[in-house]
DNA sequence: ATCGTAGTTGTACTTCCAGTACAAACCATG
DNA sequence: CATGGTTTGTACTGGAAGTACAACTACGAT
C-alpha cells in the first residue's frame, strides 16, 4: 500500500457517496469500481481491500480536519475565540463532506481499529483542545476545569455529534449556514453552559 | 424474527465482547456460536443473520440508556438537576456495558440504517433534553438557548463521546467511579460553559 | 532504440463464509 | 402418544472478496 496517486485518490471519493447510502456491506468491490472508474484489479494494487478504501478516505477527513482545527487554533485571538474559531472550523469540513461522514459513521470499524482511531483523534483533537483550554486559563478567556482531558473529549463530542446528525440529516442546500447555525449552538454551549447564574450555587446538593 | 426467549439473549451478551474485540467482520457466526454456547442453526432460526445479533445489542442498549434516562429526568428536582442526573444515568449505563458500546461504534451501519438510529435517538434523547431545557428555561434553572435542537444534541454528543472513549480505552476497574468522573466533567462542561465571565462580551467579534 | 521498472487492466480462478435446507431429536401440553 | 413449536447437527449453495497472471502502456535511464 504506497501513497496512493492524486488522481486516484480523487476519484475514490465517488465511492464515499455509494458507501454513505449502502454501507460498505452493501457495497461490493465492484460497485466501487464502477461508480470510481477504477478497475478492480487496479483498486488492489493500490489499496489492501474494500476496508483499506474507507481506511483511505477516513485518513483524508481526519486530515482535512485536523488541518482546519490546526489553523484555527493557531491564530493570534485569545483562546476563547480560538475555540470557537475550531468549532466552526471542525464543522465546516463536517458539512462539506456529509457522505463521507455518513460513510465514516457507519463503518467505522472497518476503517480503523478503534485503539487506533482514539490515538488519532488524540493528537488531532483533544491535545490543540486541552491545549488551548490551558492557554485559555493563561490568558483569562477561558476557566479553569478539573479534567481537561475529559472536556476537551467532551467539546470534541459536542461538535462531532452535531455535525454527525447535519449530515445524516439530508444534504443541505447550503452548508456554510448550516455550519455557521451549528457553530453557534455549539459554541453557546460550550462557552456559556447552560445553567442560570442563579442555580449555580447548589451545584453539589446531591451525594452521588 | 419473533421475541427472542430470556436465556437466549443472556447469552447473546457473551457475543459482545467478541464483536468489540475483531469487529463485525472478523467475527464468524460460527465464532458467535462457540462463545455463545448457542449453534449456528438456533441462531438463524431465531434471528435474520449476523446483523440481527448486532441490532439486538443495540436496541437493548438504547432501551437500558432510554429507561435509566427517563427515569433520570422524571424526578422532582429543578430541570438543572435532572439534567446532571441525565448525564450520570447516559453515563454510567454506558461504562456498565464497554464492550457493547464497542461493538457498537465500530460496526453501527451493520445494525441499523442510521436515519432509523437517528430517529430512535431523536425519541429517546433530544426530546427528553429538549423538554428539560424547555422546563429549564420555566423554572428559572437552566438559560434561553436560540438553538434548543442543536444544544440537545450538542449535550447528547459530549455525553456519548466521554462514554465511548472510557469504554474504548481499557476497561476499568471501577465503572461506577469512572462514571462519576466523567459525569462531573461534562456537567461542569455543560452547565457552567468554558467561558470566564469577563470574556463574555466581546463574542460576536468575528464576522460570519 | 532498447531495456527495465512501475503502473494498469482484463480474465479466470480460489477461498471463505453467510445463509439455507432438512431431517432428526427434543420437549412441552393437551 | 400425538401435535406443534423449538433445538441442533450436517451438508450444501451462492456470492463476493481477494489472488494470479499475463498482456499492455508509459517513461526514464543508458
Amino acid at each position: 500500500m504506497r501513497k496512493l496517486p492524486a488522481k486516484l485518490a480523487s476519484q475514490l471519493y465517488g465511492a464515499a457517496e455509494l458507501i454513505a447510502e449502502r454501507g460498505l456491506d452493501g457495497t461490493k468491490i465492484e460497485d466501487i469500481a464502477e461508480a470510481t472508474g477504477i478497475p478492480k484489479a487496479t483498486i488492489y494494487y493500490h489499496l489492501d481491500g474494500k476496508n483499506a478504501v474507507l481506511e483511505f478516505l477516513l485518513g483524508d477527513l481526519l486530515d482535512m480536519i485536523a488541518g482546519a482545527v490546526g489553523v484555527a487554533v493557531a491564530s493570534e485571538e485569545n483562546a476563547r475565540t480560538r475555540l470557537e474559531a475550531a468549532v466552526q472550523a471542525q464543522l465546516g469540513v463536517m458539512l462539506e463532506h456529509p457522505s463521507l461522514c455518513r460513510a465514516l459513521v457507519g463503518d467505522l470499524g472497518r476503517a480503523t481499529r478503534l485503539l487506533e482511531l482514539a490515538a488519532a483523534l488524540r493528537t488531532a483533537f483533544y491535545e490543540p483542545i486541552e491545549q488551548l483550554l490551558a492557554e485559555g486559563v493563561s490568558d483569562g478567556s477561558l476557566r479553569q476545569v478539573a479534567d481537561p482531558g475529559a472536556v476537551a473529549l467532551s467539546v470534541f463530542g459536542a461538535i462531532t455529534l452535531a455535525g454527525l446528525s447535519a449530515a445524516v440529516e439530508g444534504p443541505s442546500a447550503d452548508p456554510s449556514a448550516d455550519a455557521a447555525r451549528f457553530s453557534a449552538a455549539v459554541s453557546e454551549l460550550v462557552l456559556d453552559g447552560l445553567a442560570t447564574p442563579g442555580s449555580r450555587d447548589q451545584r453539589r446538593s446531591e451525594p452521588l
